[in-house]
RNA sequence: GGCCCCAUCGUCUAACGGUUAGGACGCCAGAUUCUCAAUCUGGAAAUCCGGGUUCAAUUCCCGGUGGGGUCACCA
């Protein structure tokens, strides 16, 4: 057939224009994420709303949160606002979405825009591109297991149809004629090209009266400017029945942009919950950056082309680009976002990284004032990967450690029972009248290893043990000072 | 099974057809040092296989293998 379809499909910008200017030149860019309120929003969709945010703000254009409930009975109470909260966390805000319609197209919410998507349908209908099926699921489950069972892929017809049947009983379908063929340029894979024999008819409206998902994206996607459709890459397959919708309707197409899955631990599958797919409230409740982890996403399935890694969020804006989005999948690494974290928890001002610190500090922490706990910050920060960590590397800033057992001394120290008691006790002696300060500490510790001949490390580590509860901490000399003169005393007199 | 997509260190990735195949995480070693980190330096570590085109292939073509997606009144 199809010297119209054909010529529609070739009337499209050629294979050498560049896909990125199809949506850019003419038309303001218009991303958008349409989730389907049915669950958790995990790790692969924020990479996808990621890509579309990063895209809208690169080119100051807009970004629309689009939610796609059509199928009322698989929408999850509470998915709406978890998805919503997910992605504000992550900074990434929308121009228009759930919470604010637009006076341009209205509703960024599928299930109050019903309307438009029987509107569209009609002049589909009178042209002979759509009809009326009342064949029953029943029928058609039948159908489909026995194209299964025969080995051949399962492709619905007019043919197989049920023309016939009670007013408001049927589903709406899209004729897709044999010989059609759809190509299009997408922005990640390349040249496409579809044949209508390997498309089946598919449901536009259902008999609900609601539209599937196939129509009311592309009526969507038309009706709110849409110029740059990034989404996952399992839609691949049902870009030709968008695009023919497109053209049948006779409206401009978007650029589409297929972005590779994030695969789960094994690196085959995509990720899934499973594998412990998470949310960003997880990542929230673990004490991640919402920088870091955008920063962490961005990177997957992306690269800026430089040997850049980390990045503020402006930089990501400005160096993003969808030219150089990946095309296989990538593997979640946590390892990498604990280093990405802690390198984002590093880069920031003292302030911020105090203000970003707050409800991670333990419990006996809230009776010191902020100048006090920010002191204990900027000793330990270096050594967090995440904010829950805070809490085992500060707590003996603010409490009296379990008091150390001499075997657990001994065997860290090598000082004999004996030993220990005559160290602590000078040591106690020797910083009476100290002025507490690092400088001085430092002179009277050092001064007293030498003097009487110990292993400066020995020596160290039987008062940090002492003093800390712990192997590991911060220098001696700032964490002693920290800590002050009548608490330090106090400790080493126990 | 049909159709489609993908394939570089363990992982994320770079490389106009000509590079000692680069960087990052992780790992190992060293430096620093009172421990643990942080930081710096160095190291081990990759082009899935087979053909073809070419003076030259990670790169282009074909085939294989492997993996993935999709074939719903779900999105």
């Amino acid at each position: 057939m199809s010297s119209k379809n054909d010529k529609l499909a070739n009337s499209r910008p050629s294979v050498e224009s560049s896909p990125l200017e199809q949506g850019s030149t003419s038309r303001v860019v218009r991303t958008r994420f349409a989730p389907s309120p049915t669950g958790m929003l995990h790790i692969g969709g924020l990479r996808t709303t990621l890509f579309s945010w990063l895209w809208a703000r690169k080119n100051g254009g807009e970004f629309i949160l689009r939610l796609e409930d059509t199928d009322q009975e698989r929408v999850v109470e509470g998915a709406r606002e978890q998805i919503m909260d997910s992605i504000a966390w992550l900074g990434m805000n929308w121009d228009f979405g759930p919470d604010k319609p637009s006076p341009e197209f209205g509703s960024c919410v599928q299930s109050e825009r019903k309307d438009d998507y029987i509107k569209f349908i009609q002049p589909l209908l009178d042209s002979g591109v759509a009809y009326h099926d009342w064949t029953s699921t029943d029928d058609l489950a039948a159908m489909r297991e026995q194209a299964q069972a025969e080995k051949r892929p399962f492709v619905f017809r007019k043919s197989m149809a049920t023309l016939e049947g009670p007013e408001g009983g049927s589903v709406i379908r899209i004729a897709i004629p044999d010989d059609l063929t759809i190509s299009w340029d997408d922005a990640v894979r390349g040249t496409q090209e579809w044949s209508g024999k390997d498309i089946g008819d598919f449901v536009a409206i259902k008999s609900d009266g609601y539209p599937t998902y196939q129509f009311a994206n592309v009526v969507d996607d038309h009706l709110m400017g849409i110029t740059d459709v990034i989404r996952a890459d399992e839609w691949l397959s049902s870009t030709p029945k968008h695009l023919y919708l497109f053209d049948q309707l006779g409206w401009q197409r978007p650029t589409y942009v297929h972005v590779p899955p994030i695969l789960g631990p094994d690196g085959k599958k995509k990720l899934s919950k499973r594998d412990g797919a998470k949310n960003a409230a997880d990542y929230a409740e673990e004490g991640y950056l919402p920088d870091a982890v955008i920063n962490f996403l961005a990177l997957l399935g992306w690269n800026p082309g430089t040997e850049q890694e980390v990045f503020t969020r402006e930089q990501l804006i400005e160096a993003f680009d969808i030219s150089k989005i990946q095309k296989s999948g990538a593997r979640f690494d946590p390892v990498k976002l604990d280093w990405m974290n802690g390198m984002h928890i590093r880069a920031l001002s003292a302030a911020s990284r105090y203000e970003h610190s707050s409800e991670w500090w333990p419990e006996a922490a809230t009776s010191y004032d902020d100048s006090y706990r920010q002191s204990v910050l900027e000793l330990v920060h270096e050594r967090l990967k995440k904010w829950s960590e805070l809490p085992m590397l500060s707590s003996f800033f603010f409490e009296k450690p379990e008091p150390l057992g001499q075997d657990k001394i001994v065997k860290e120290t090598k000082f004999m029972p004996e030993e220990q008691g005559q160290l602590i006790s000078d040591t106690l002696k020797l910083l009476q009248d100290s002025d507490f300060s690092e400088e001085d500490l430092e002179k009277r510790l050092y001064g007293y290893a030498k003097d009487n001949d110990l292993k400066v490390g020995k020596y160290f580590m039987l008062i940090r043990l002492v003093v800390t509860g712990s192997t590991f901490s911060p220098g001696l000399f700032e964490t002693l000072h920290v800590i002050g003169k009548d608490e330090v005393l106090a400790r080493l007199a126990r």
